[in-house]
DNA sequence: CCTCTGGTTGGAAGCGCTTTCAGGAACAGG
DNA sequence: CCTGTTCCTGAAAGCGCTTCCAACCAGAGG
């Protein structure tokens, strides 16, 4: 337990401890052939007594390899970005690559682009997650010929992971009118909000379409925007249901909404599902505990298959499928009911 | 939106584009001193034609650092280790550090001893989460002064940032036992775990010294240990329930624990809290979805705090102190009440 | 006994950057 | 017009590793 600061072993003196040359042992390092056994047993020996372990930084160098995949995301701290990071970690474990984390929460767009343009040299592959990469940036990706994968965002020409949301959208409101509802309310994101808009838009379209297709006509006071928070979704709620006539459902747009959702309405003494049925989006760890039905789409094998697909890339494997569709079902708890 | 395949520029190549030497293109992207305005200015222009960015693996070679903090932790895909990662990054982020993850879930101690020591070099400083580092690594570390620091563990000389576990047994028993009841049963993890044994049996002993300060006899029966799984414990609550004498009160180690002793109660049709009040430990976010009142440990303030500490070590500062305690509070919500 | 073959080995060149060091230019003062 | 400063600048030496290539050694075959 000695603390005498001690400069980490370098390739050299491994080899004069085992009087041998650096090339004998890098070989014998990294298994590489042709080192006479008695030879290798030698420098085995120095490498244990010196503790040496490769530098990996000048590895990397010398390689031109950096052995990690970057992951970019916003929200780091929300629930589902979280569960695609923990299916793209579990793909990662068995490879041996690292995984270095830029959430760009914070982050303007600028200093967003910037960041993933200056670290393009110090990864090998880029995993780009409910972001939709700037095409100066694919541009220059592609030709350092740096792999990328989108998960939750699309990109013409480049590999993704996705769902559909029209169809989600569509699927949870048809289950609610199949129930009997007729006044539907849908609570989305803000269109101003840069990040995920889309596929909170495309959401939309869905309820919109299903709605149209069962000719309930569409009423614009129920379909409302916030941003991705309970809390303000909480308030929007809140509006709804004291309308003189108020949905007997609603579909948040996410799972964080529909707990807003039910928190407002709880507040006001009008029980679920009895007297309003509420679907949400995602199936976050959550809805499972508080018993709300849902649209699941599959975050952490979004983030895993996104990654098996990087890795594929990163092997010199042609990536299959440019855009892979992951499914959706509809997950019935006990937040919702047939209108009586 | 070409697809040619074009090596992405080095240093070199922007120096013989702007007819200058390699040095002084390296002065101008640092920053450092001493170049003629019109000088900087040609390099800054190839710089741009070029797009040029520098290689941060050959920086880092040549700087003899890495710019990323490596953190250890154990099953990331938990609740409450996330919360530590994100307090993490929230302190990172305003640092030029990027976070490499190590999870070691799968990987048994070997293995996990074995990345770590061999990833020393690819990281400028470590945060070892939830896990004690063998004295071997710590040596290690202490000799190529790569300063750590632990969140949730402790070793002696390095500095650490955790809770007292015994005063938070204490706490949640003491609460219980202030509620009027006296037959509280303690669910935490098996002593097998050779993970986070330790902190669950401080909490043992914690309700322990409760129970005997207020002269309330310790049963055997109600003291049980099982995994950190909300399965394994609704099960071992579903026995303690079907006692000939169950106990009117159970604290568990955890609220992931606490989650599976509310579905057991939920499914013997016990009512909470009317029949039988639970308290959990560690306040994570789906407590408060479900109003189970817990003992609150900052999970997400200890990243933050073990990222600060690191940060300042690695900027020279001396560590203040070596072991951080983080407050403990109780949160009181619905599944506590007193005894009738 | 000599040449050939194939397994071993070390020297040295790179990977792309930072930084020291010394040389040059320009300018001020004498 | 000369000398001393002050600035600017580029060559070159690392940083620690991989790998090409040439050299070497031994045993096999002739």
């Amino acid at each position: 337990m000695e603390a005498i600061p001690r400069p980490a072993a370098r390739i050299a003196d491994v080899a004069a401890r085992a009087g041998v040359g650096i090339a004998t042992v890098s070989r014998v390092v990294n298994d590489r052939g042709n080192v006479a056994a008695a030879t290798r047993e030698r420098v085995l020996e120095a490498i244990r007594a010196l503790e040496y372990r490769p530098s990996s930084v000048a590895q990397n160098l010398s390689l031109k390899r950096t052995l990690v995949i970057g992951v970019v995301l916003p929200f780091l701290t929300e629930a589902s970005p979280i569960e695609r990071v923990r299916g793209i970690v579990t793909a990662l474990a068995s490879s041996p690559y690292d995984l270095a984390l830029y959430d760009v929460e914070s982050a303007d767009r600028q200093q967003r682009a910037f960041r993933l343009l200056s670290d393009a040299h110090r990864t090998d592959g880029l995993l780009v997650v409910s972001l939709i990469p700037p095409d100066e940036e694919v541009r220059r990706l592609r030709s350092e010929t740096i792999p990328c994968v989108l998960i939750d965002a699309r990109h013409d020409g480049v590999p993704s992971v996705v769902i559909d949301d029209v169809a989600g959208g569509e699927l949870a409101t048809q289950y609610l009118l199949e129930l009997g509802h007729r006044r539907i309310a849908f609570i989305g994101d803000k269109p101003t909000d840069p990040f995920r808009f889309q596929s909170s838009r495309d959401r939309t379209t869905g309820y919109e379409r299903a709605l149209e297709s069962a000719r309930v006509p569409i009423r614009p006071e129920y379909v409302r925007e916030g941003t991705q928070s309970r809390h303000v979704a909480r308030s929007i709620a809140d509006e709804l249901l004291r309308l003189p006539e108020p949905p007997t459902a609603v579909f948040a747009a996410s799972d964080v909404q529909a707990l807003g959702v039910l928190e407002a309405a709880r507040a006001l003494r009008i029980d679920v599902p009895e007297q309003l049925s509420v679907i949400g989006f995602d199936d976050i760890e959550i809805a499972s505990y508080v018993g709300l039905t849902t649209v699941r789409q599959r975050l952490f094998e979004s983030g895993r298959r996104g990654a098996e697909l990087l890795l594929q890339a990163l092997a010199g494997e042609p990536t299959p499928a440019h855009v892979e569709t992951l499914p959706l079902d509809l997950v019935v708890r006990g937040t919702t009911r047939p209108t009586r």
